[in-house]
DNA sequence: GATAAATGATACCATCCTGTATCATATTTA
DNA sequence: TAAATATGATACAGGATGGTATCATTTATC
């Protein structure tokens, strides 16, 4: 699948958040595997920036580090979002 | 590819995040997809829950609605984590 | 109630993701 | 430095994804 640039852009952002965390942690990519009933590729490549990985085990990845993306959702008063469409 | 059924909560979440966002925005899906460059059938699929849908148009999606999932690796403090594995 | 708009669901196809296994390289530890 | 641990990279297989198009259904508008 071809990826913009700003998908790159966030899916790099994203692995690196992971395996930043992770490490603060003290856990391996096979811990953390683990935790979430995946292998140590997935957490490879997510790390790595792969924006074609799965979003759940992803978003599952996060929350074992302690970290709900879902409470962004929660919250009122969000950034402003970009324009509409023409 | 199997789901775990904290993965299948998390995909159901986020969907319903993005729906109610883009809704109180007033956006169509056709809108929300063009405007990360996708088509509405990602859209659709991602807003009903689906898992398996990839990360890095699921974070642009959210990025477009005002949502900046990334931030929350930026902060210190996070939530306390998940035990590591035995 | 009728028309229009928005969304759900499905088919086709080329691509490619996940899981597992394995080897090479890098990093940490003794 | 040597050994052990952690991570990167690749191969294989089955199965699923995205993009496009289309039709059905639901929802909104007149």
């Amino acid at each position: 699948m071809e990826l913009k640039s700003a998908e790159q852009r966030l899916a790099r952002q994203f692995g690196e958040g992971v395996r930043t965390r992770r490490k603060a942690l003290g856990y391996t990519q096979d811990d953390l595997a683990s935790m979430i009933g995946t292998n140590r590729r997935f957490i490879s490549e997510l790390e790595r920036g792969k924006g074609t990985s799965y979003l759940a085990p992803a978003l599952a990845a996060a929350e074992a580090l302690g970290i709900n993306m879902i409470s962004l959702f929660e919250n009122r008063r969000p950034a402003s979002p970009q324009l509409p469409p023409a």
